[in-house]
DNA sequence: CAGTATTGACAATCTGTATTGTCAGATAAC
DNA sequence: GTTATCTGACAATACAGATTGTCAATACTG
């Protein structure tokens, strides 16, 4: 009974982790279509291809193009987002060694892999509300690692103004980095941290300024 | 011999004129589709139903939907140009005046059009290189009004350094307006410049920074 | 080995839109 | 009023890609 649950094994492989190892490869398939052609440019047809997988597995993982494109998106991101959490948490209390750190990380990564680059930084936009949700959700999760929300004794989210620093921040900072991405790297990592950095800190020391008018 | 030259009148109006006044009602019908249901859903049918004219008339004036697309981009984008850097003009000398005046109009005319706002701030990515390729350059004419570029003694176009800052500037700046528009102008347009200004400020000092650190 | 679950290849269908073509009716020139 | 030009409605075609369906080959189970 123990082993009846289980459906049968194939390649040592429970049903489950079968499915689950097809998702992963058309995900993995499917950056890698991005990349070379674009989300609109590729066809279910040379996504499954990639995978090594007929049309018949795509929708068994995915109800459309767009759930997968938003499930890669995830897939990148969701991993991306770890490792800055993690590296502006080693930089401690000091915010510009959190900014420094993180930025560093982010413009390392970007340089790494060209493919999933232009996957979340060009081909995100504009493809449906939903998808472009999952991406102002992302960006926003971005925009709090390089700049923590202060907290605000009383309210719980942050002012209008604090909240179109942000958007500005992540904006110059994708802009710089779409343009990095695209020319083939031109220059340094730590040359295109620091000029990044100087537009991440305009929302760091503006926020604090219009604080201070307040509170003064 | 002299009117045998001209096509017959309909109308009171030449071939030619005829011709162009059918461009412009597709320009502006297109305009108006694109702000209700983006650019990708605008079907061709649609632009030619709401410019009271045919599929036929379509096809005389452009080759494709991508076509028109740019067309109505560059009649856009080109009048604002044109008034923007009016208005740099107007402050005269002073860096953070021209810069003020500027980021005021442009904040003012996408108040004032949402229609358009959406076209040439969200719709116009990621179609094709060709256009990408003009929006990119629209994108340096702005930059150019808000922050001249230095005349630098020797080169002709500016290094490396300031093109990054003059786009991560023109990103916060469109970042900005993307998020004021989309929320319905929830600021005035005078808070939203003076954030925007603060993020230009940064393309101002760094240039010159960078200048003066090579120069002593 | 017999039987069944699973897979892979591919055909068939469906849908939506661009693009071209036809034709009758309207408009101006003479 | 007659004729050539232009216009508007709409049909016909072309096409691409998504989605579903069929079936034989394969891999496992007992």
């Amino acid at each position: 009974m123990a082993s009846s649950r289980k459906a049968r094994l194939y390649g040592g492989m429970d049903a489950e982790e079968r499915r689950a190892e097809r998702r992963l490869k058309l995900i993995d398939a499917a950056i890698e279509v991005y990349g070379e052609v674009g989300y609109r440019g590729a066809t279910v047809k040379a996504i499954c291809e990639a995978a090594e997988l007929t049309e018949r597995y795509f929708y068994e993982s995915f109800a459309n193009s767009e759930a997968l494109l938003i499930a890669a998106y995830n897939h990148v991101v969701g991993h991306l987002h770890e490792e800055l959490a993690a590296a502006a948490a080693a930089g401690g209390d000091d915010p510009e060694a959190r900014l420094r750190a993180a930025l560093t990380l982010y413009f390392t990564r970007l340089k790494e892999h060209p493919k999933p680059a232009r996957v979340f930084l060009l081909e995100i936009s504009g493809i449906s509300p939903a998808v472009d949700a999952v991406k102002l959700d992302a960006l926003r999760v971005f925009s709090d690692i390089l700049v923590p929300p202060a907290r605000d004794p009383k309210g719980s989210d942050k002012g209008a103004a604090a909240t179109l620093l942000s958007i500005g921040m992540v904006g110059a900072v994708i802009s710089i980095a779409l343009r990095w991405v695209s020319k083939h790297y031109p220059q340094p990592v730590e040359d295109v941290v620091a000029i990044a950095a100087s537009f991440c800190r305009v929302a760091l020391t503006e926020a604090d300024r219009r604080r201070d008018l307040r509170l003064l």
